[in-house]
DNA sequence: TCGGCGAATGTTAGCGGTATCGATAAGCCG
DNA sequence: CGGCTTATCGATACCGCTAACATTCGCCGA
């Protein structure tokens, strides 16, 4: 690592360039054109030439130079991502993602906030009279049908982030929220926990009633019967939070433990928890569920689930992107894409103190 | 304006092409070098000549092809994001603000995280070795006093966003810290607060101590008396937070109002108010600095000093551009950019209930 | 055994600019 | 009036990448 790198600086007074698709080109022993499929991860290329260059664009930190793509390829493709008004939190890593993925495959983003007055259709027509190629929706707009309804007659291709329950034509990406929220009111079960209380999310979303089922799911596994009455309905602000979690903490017999459906209304319930006396986790466990930075941010950490967003949004760029690319826009519609979530276990949560059983 | 323009275009269906230099040139009846020379607005041409190419310009609507130029050019822009463990709200607007500027500049962005228990040099350098040809700092890393020093060895142009009191060589975009706390204090004082506690930042961070400074300032011009006991340690986290509301809290003759030097510790400060049944903002006024997504996650929405975290970032990336490009590297190192801030009240804030004067 | 055929890979021609250097015309001197 | 410098301008070689077409190779059926 110092001979041929040191000859290279020293050539060009101390200049260090980029490597070059015909640097990684000559390091791999391809020609690079091979390197080409590589990156734009074409199909026609034997899996040990792919990962041959992979290992060599890895070696040389390789990165594609935009300029000479977007010169050499076809026209830039442009992406509209249209948002109203989601957890901050949920946005700015959505947005973050989003935005690598672009840098990367060299599309524009066009990133245009819905007022909360405004019409929604209106904001969805002067986004594609804009003359934008694909669109991607997060939360809370991945549902609006409205939306969906314009777009599809526009025939611009449209990926929805988060939707549990995909509409037809529409591409998905999502992780499995029933599945989660089992494996999460399990957990809480398996310490200990009978009284459970769950808060819900924004009736709209489909991702919502996902997450009642896995709570319900795991209930009724444990022998547990479901209650109604510690089901409380929350909005996804820490707002409606703050309402939910106070019914739930206002019963004679409280819940010992609250799954809330994002973590900015389990922060609401750990806010309201210490409000009353109760400390998180001795008297009241609660644990949430997206994992944004606000989970880490405030104390006690909260156990959450985590779901991938930058990897998400990055995943339906570049969903988009090879759609696009490819020109089989009428596949788009069909793909789902399910990633895989974790629980994260932190420190809202522990054994009940006074067992309720 | 028809003939030769409607040929163009019927010749291929419909695509509008963007007209190219060289339909510059032709049409002005030069070269493509000389219409080059005058869009560099390069000195050697002839009035008479600029005038027929701008003319030509002007009637196609000519727009020189970025793309384009940055390959021919010099070899594309590098620039490294080097961060650790900021505020990861904070992290995600900046790296917002880069990104966006990176796109509209044609520059890459190399992206690096430095692990905690990592050496912080052993990154940079390895920065450095993969080529980049600026760095951008923002806090904490903006005055780790080791990583200027392994840049400022290396010669890359660097600017450190957030520094309140810049190094000597290195480019700061900031804002006037000192300035902003004075004008909250004294805005606390105008509600009627007198004893208004002060969370401090993190003391290795020059805005730290600016802000203290405006705070005492404002304390002074108002005739009231600094009073040490009314200032706690903070680390810009929330768990630091919390210690040191605790602290200001536990005090006989409690302070009325909380000015935290960020918005973690003042959301910490309102946990711990609610925590001890104190009402915010009729018992207790909270407010915060930056204005980061969590400020208006929680409930109340803080009052604080919004700091343009993306025009930063923004600024940041553009002013490296700006100068690499124009082979200026040795003037980097003086500039000193302070933006706006911007006092947001929202309802953390109130008159204190009993004046104790 | 051989043509044929599809998958994997290589070759070449630009994309729209800028850098370099050569060409041309004009200006200046002795 | 010839030679030489100067001010303008033009021809051409890239920049790093992809599209389109060419090539190679292995394997199959006749």
């Amino acid at each position: 690592m110092s001979e041929s790198e040191r000859k290279r600086r020293s050539s060009k007074s101390r200049q260090v360039k980029a490597p070059t698709i015909a640097d990684v080109a000559a390091l791999a022993g391809v020609s690079i054109m091979t390197v080409s499929r590589v990156i734009n991860s074409e199909p026609k290329v034997r899996q040990s030439t792919r990962e041959t260059v992979m290992a060599a664009i890895a070696r040389l930190n390789y990165a594609p130079n935009r300029a000479a793509r977007s010169l050499a390829g076809a026209s830039q493709l442009r992406l509209g991502l249209l948002y109203s008004n989601p957890s901050e939190a949920f946005l700015s890593a959505f947005v973050v993602g989003s935005l690598e993925e672009a840098g990367r495959s060299d599309v524009q983003i066009v990133i245009q906030k819905v007022e909360d007055g405004e019409d929604v259709c209106l904001a969805v027509e002067r986004m594609v009279a804009g003359g934008v190629h694909g669109v991607i929706l997060p939360p809370p707009l991945n549902e609006a049908n409205d939306v969906l309804a314009v777009l599809r007659e526009a025939n611009v291709p449209t990926v929805a982030v988060t939707t549990a329950v995909p509409h037809a034509g529409i591409a998905t990406i999502m992780i499995d929220d029933r599945s989660a929220a089992r494996e999460m009111t399990a957990h809480l079960i398996g310490l200990g926990h009978r009284r459970i209380g769950f808060i819900l999310g924004h009736p709209a979303l489909s991702a919502s009633g996902a997450r009642l089922e896995g709570y319900r799911a795991a209930l009724a596994e444990a022998g547990i019967p479901f209650d109604e009455a510690l089901v409380a309905q929350g909005y996804f602000t820490y707002r409606s939070g703050l309402d939910a979690a106070e019914r739930l903490l206002s019963f004679e017999d409280r819940p010992s433990a609250i799954f809330a459906s994002n973590d900015d209304m389990a922060a609401a319930a750990v806010a309201i928890a210490h409000r009353r006396g109760l400390d998180v986790p001795r008297d009241l466990t609660v644990c949430g569920f997206d994992d944004v930075a606000l989970a880490t941010t405030i104390w006690p950490e909260l156990t959450t689930i985590q779901q991938p967003i930058v990897e998400m949004s990055r995943r339906a760029v570049e969903l988009l992107v090879t759609m696009l690319r490819n020109k089989r826009e009428d596949e788009i519609g069909d793909q789902r894409i399910a990633l895989e979530y974790k629980l994260v276990r932190r420190q809202s949560d522990a054994a009940p103190r006074l067992s309720s059983r």
